[in-house]
DNA sequence: GTCTATAATTCGATAGAC
DNA sequence: GTCTATCGAATTATAGAC
């Protein structure tokens, strides 16, 4: 019973299924759906129709859609080690890298679009926050009873740029090149992280 | 046939309504609505639940679910005239105002929920940040051409540290005293506003 | 002014043929 | 593995009785 079958629905051990390139597309999808319009209005027929697939395929691969979403939305933020770089030059480093991570990478504006409107969203982007931005900061921060306080101040502008810039789109902050950016936010980030608490 | 009609569907001059109180509590179960569940999930029929009416009322008074929203939510900042208080505490005067207006008000978080995934409601965000933030802006700073940059920078700190304290729930950012957040914010307002451009 | 009933969609999810 | 067909539920919106 175990070769004679003449499906071939059973996951195959170390071979490529036949299915990972549908597996890829749907994710891919999900990932500019979610972005695109947020969790409840990136419906799963619309992700099927965009990886040309059939809406049922989305649910026999991952289950249902909170199931597809969490597959499809995996965050890495990639930090640097911060505590690699000279003490004076920590802000503009943590800017630069947000800013080349948001500029390629429509996951992260799904992220807070989703987390914007749905609790299991916002609960991720906690996740990200605590196993991501807060460890960074431990590390050059030497009190450690002010490392939350500090990582979530970086976090507000951040993300609040990202917001304005990505999502909502304000003009001016959308027009900003990178590298305005950088020279505006860098200075508050440098603040946040090693000005002695006010 | 002005008066002569047996219904009061008509809408009356100067005397109130006797549907007024409906019609406030139809916007007030609203504004909560949207603040707490994003545009999509607040249904006209939850919303009507809460108000106690039937659903078929809201589409009568306000035709439909968008033009309920653009009913419910009219944000005024309330802005001061920041020309007014010394040139060194802008900053911080303009955090302060900001943290007392989130404190008690559910419309603007219900603003940013629905500027995160609807497109009217980003667009509504515009608005204010145009019509409202950027004339103060104006007012004290010398260069009409620094005027958007730097009032979108002021927008991407307020509204991220909204963003990460009330819709996400970022747990140092939501445990921050009122003091707190205004001793980090404020300078960093101040130097948007007043600090040579970099 | 208020409510019932329902039309018209749309969505997530399931069953089952091939 | 893929697809058709469809269920059951929820939604916005409309028509019309009282």
């Amino acid at each position: 019973m175990t070769g004679s079958s003449s499906d071939d629905s059973e996951v195959p051990s170390g071979a490529t299924r036949r299915s990972d390139a549908t597996r890829a597309a749907i994710l891919h999808a999900a990932r500019e759906r979610f972005a695109a319009d947020g969790y409840e209005r990136a419906t799963i027929r619309s992700i099927a129709k965009d990886a040309r697939i059939d809406p049922s395929m989305v649910m026999r691969y991952y289950g249902n859609k909170e199931g597809l979403f969490a597959a499809a939305v995996s965050v890495d933020l990639r930090l640097p080690d911060l505590s690699a770089v000279p003490r004076a030059e920590m802000g503009r480093a943590l800017v630069r890298h947000f800013l080349r991570l948001w500029e390629g990478n429509g996951e992260l504006t799904a992220m807070l679009r989703v987390g914007a409107t749905n609790q299991a969203g916002a609960e991720r982007l906690r996740d990200i926050f605590r196993e991501q931005l807060l460890p960074v900061v431990g590390r050059v921060c030497p009190d450690p009873e002010q490392v939350p306080a500090r990582a979530a101040l970086c976090a507000s502008q951040v993300l609040g740029m990202s917001l304005t810039r990505y999502v909502l789109r304000f003009p001016p902050a959308a027009a900003m090149a990178p590298e305005e950016l950088e020279a505006w936010l860098g200075p508050t980030l440098q603040r946040y992280l090693t000005a002695p608490s006010p």
